[in-house]
DNA sequence: GAAACCATGTAAGTTGTTACATGATTGG
DNA sequence: CCAATCATGTAACAACTTACATGGTTTC
């Protein structure tokens, strides 16, 4: 789903500006998605062309006139239709998986250091999450999404405190009895 | 990371030509990476002019000669210095989440099915990475990384099958009360 | 007085995918 | 006989990100 589908999802909500969408987009996907302005700005000029949007300009003093968006009936349909159809596969990088897949070239120390990172970054994340899944306001598919990020998180956060030891381990080994391949 | 490092990274284990590093991209880090030869052999060209690998012609009968590339000192060298660096987010981009974001839009009987083949992809992947495991010519790396995903993989199907009542019960309360048995 | 927030937008650059181009061989 | 595997590469396109351009206001 690219950001411009997002952008009218968002706005079967309540009608917003860009610099909004760019919010909302931080507080309550940002965990499995996240957006630039110079993707959601052009995105709702085009979803403006193509009729399935409306921009109300708000004047505003020594600012750049607010544009505030409203999804059309049409737009309503087409983001339903959107909806319908088969999701792709997630995708997913991960530059702390790739780094770990290469493990057997670091130093200990630099595997303990980026596990360390990897738990105080995720542990973080899911401090926010939880704070998130406080919200009443949310509405049900965000609270299941921000559920299962907690979910997923706590999993991970599990994983490495109790595995981490075996890949620590495995390093120290560097290049063990039989690794005399290719050189 | 980019395909080119990661390219960089496989070939630091053994020699291969771009074909056999598509098959390396799919068994193994295809749950959190995956790469086209539309990226691979662009990439292994530019390492070649780089100096960071060289690259073998042998001659095959009625067929593209076969490029094996193998990783220089030089290589090497680079490919630990970009292990170094600190590591970016991790970037997600799942469908299958950003339409659960919307599941008032759908049916109860959408978001059940929608429910239903993620849990069937799921655990086909789980399975996938099950197998994957046992391989014990896996460098420290791969069996760490493998199990990782083995761990938030199984975290999601118990989620799901635990909570997906509570998303398609929230459907329901989109609709007009009583009107759920016609659907 | 610096940082963050408000507010929009464009242009250049990155990174990657899909489709095209070519074609033999092997297994079900 | 059809699909998959082997084998490489290019060109067009897609979708985003980053940096640039502009500048007042509020909060620490």
């Amino acid at each position: 789903m690219d950001v411009r589908t997002l952008c009218l999802g968002l706005l079967t909500r309540s009608e917003a500006s860009g610099y909004e969408i760019k919010k909302a987009f931080q507080s309550g996907l940002s965990h499995f998605y996240d957006a630039s302005f110079g993707s959601i700005y052009p995105a709702l000029s085009r979803l403006t062309e193509e009729g399935l949007v409306t921009c109300k300009e708000e004047p505003q003093d020594k600012r750049p006139d607010k544009k505030v968006y409203r999804i059309t009936p049409a737009g309503r349909l087409a983001f339903i239709d959107a909806l319908g159809r088969p999701p792709g596969h997630d995708r997913i990088r991960s530059d702390f998986l790739a780094t770990i897949l290469f493990a057997d070239l670091l130093s200990p120390r630099q595997i303990a250091g980026l596990i360390d990172g990897r738990l105080t970054e995720t542990r973080s994340l899911l401090a926010e999450l939880r704070e998130q899944a406080k919200e009443e306001t949310r509405a049900a598919g965000d609270r299941f999404v921000i559920a299962y990020g907690i979910a997923v998180l706590e999993a991970e956060v599990t994983f490495l405190e109790e595995r981490r030891h075996v890949i620590e381990g495995a390093a120290l080994l560097g290049r063990a009895p039989g690794s005399a391949a290719a050189d």
